[in-house]
DNA sequence: GATGAATGAGATTTCATTCAT
DNA sequence: CATGAATGAAATCTCATTCAT
């Protein structure tokens, strides 16, 4: 059962999306090449084609496969919280635990989206968009029930995931600071930011 | 009176800089090739080096003539400010600009550190922590006068970086909010999330 | 059973040190290009890659595996000699006899010394001057047993390899002299020219 | 009048075929480059075409002009030595003293016939042959006169001029043996070689 | 007679991908 | 399902050479 000689059925394409994740995220998908990837999985990089369709359709993958799972989860977070202020807070610490937790998809899924072939990229432009959305209608809500002030619910959601986003690119899981600080940190910026 | 379509001598070193600065944003270092480049410029691609060193120097160079501007420029935004509110209103409203006018430029340098030689790179990344140090002092100040509060300002200075630097992934000079909502935008977003 | 005009596996290698060898002989490493190489070989340039790993390792390990092969023989021809006269005759014997069957080799590894990069030159050199030694030795021991005469037994050893390797540069295997003749013409003149 | 500046007229082409010289022995014809040739000698590259014609033509002067002088030298030499003997050491001193003097010319009309264009070459080797063809006389005369015994005094030519030539690949100016004492010994080991 | 900039060809090398074994 | 070898395209960079200034 040890990987040693190479691995077995599934446990190959894990093995693939993994280190294609980390050298993504490290060299960035135009610099890195399949033989490097394959070398890392431990087989040639002709091999690479049982398991893959095609350098770019395992990109696309590894990004959807994030945006479905981060779609998800925010559906999740946020079932059932009607105010605004609450359902605020449940995605400023989803939107932050996520992105310390998996840096490397949220960093390529935006980092990467540039080397999507067009249909792959409208493909993940609209989940993000279903995303931002969300931002944007807590903030709708809590501007019109006065607890929010803002001059532009589009920008200011843009500017509120780019601040939690920008985490992933300093986050360390064995850094000074832990979880729940910098959840608290940066849900003390959003909050007293938007206060009305 | 030049004897091709192309320019001639300093000429041509800016239209390779600015093509340069323009494909890159567009297609990532990577993915330029200097066929393109020199396609758009109007020279063929061995006249390229001409001008250039190499295709890292370029890069190298276009990124750091864009630090060296923008550190000069905060040192003068910031130049006799020693109220840490007044500070910060100034970084904000520089940082805001600059990124708007010059998008390019500041794309390129967060985005493609990576695509830097690791000498090169270290140069650049000094550039910028000084830069990430100026904002870290105007809120140490601020916190110590009782003006800010923030539990950590490093993190906090990262953050507020990183939601501003978000902008120059969606503004468009043609959008339908003008610079100076979207420097107030940003403002208030920042001054009320460090209000104490 | 092959796919296509080139040969499989180690026949490709072989049928590509064969082509190198001719055609560095022939033009010259510098003005060897890869793409001729493939095209006598039957595959395309890229292709090469498969077999060796640069341009100047290709040059590299067919002027060492030459001077590998040239030591060993030289060994086994000197071996149980003690008489100088009998082991300069297998000198000259192993040396003439080399030079005109494996003249492709041996004329590169005189030729392509300074093609060669620094540290694959020291190689090859200390090589060629564990083989120069052995004559040198030979000179000597002749010399002090009064049957040799000669000033400088180093610069006799190089005289008497520069007129040996001299053959190379004139000898056709269909030319009207056969080897042994030619074996016995250099014999005599460095028998003689020693001559006590 | 100084170089500094460039030098003037006739100065500039002699100080091309001087560096022109050395580089070509150092590197070879083909890892010449015109670059490297100007900067040597103080000039941007496209400045040569005021003085040379092509780097063939380059090449192709510096050899004929030095097989033009060396054949002159050998007239000269062999002026009114009707014995053979006598004529056999003025062959050798002459050769001897010429590698020596001039070994970067003499290395390069060797080693560079390749990088000769063929009509170039053709008259190269013709001149070359002329120089072969004397000594061939030379030896054919001490034969018939029964003073040298050689089984065929074409290689014997070709054995001489191989040992004398290989000289230039050893000589330093400065190194332990003066000119007389290497000519004395390999004026000894050809006589000896011959002797009838 | 030197310069600076261009050309156009071509060099070595790398890459994603394919496929017979 | 892995391998080894091939393809074909393309990439960066260099070179000799030309020519307006």
């Amino acid at each position: 059962m040890s990987r040693t000689a190479g691995s077995h059925g599934p446990a190959t394409l894990a093995a693939i999306r993994k280190a294609g994740l980390r050298l993504i995220y490290e060299h960035g998908y135009e610099a890195l090449t399949l033989r490097r990837l394959a070398a890392d999985v431990g087989i040639l990089s002709g091999s690479l084609y049982n398991h893959i369709k095609t350098k770019q359709d395992l990109l696309f993958t590894l990004v959807r496969n994030h945006m479905t799972d981060l779609l998800a989860n925010l559906d999740q977070a946020l079932a059932g919280l009607d105010d605004p202020v609450a359902a605020l807070a449940a995605f400023v610490r989803l939107h932050v635990t996520y992105h310390m937790e998996r840096r490397y998809e949220v960093y390529i899924a935006n980092s990467e989206l540039r080397s999507l072939e067009p249909e792959n990229r409208a493909t993940i432009v609209a989940m993000r968009e279903r995303y931002e959305r969300q931002l944007i209608e807590i903030l709708d809500h809590g501007v019109a029930a006065g607890r929010f002030r803002v001059a532009d619910t589009r920008v200011g959601a843009f500017a509120i995931i780019a601040m939690l986003t920008g985490i992933c690119t300093w986050y360390r899981p064995d850094g000074p600071l832990g979880p729940e600080e910098i959840v608290r940190i940066h849900t003390d910026l959003v909050m007293q930011g938007l206060a009305g």
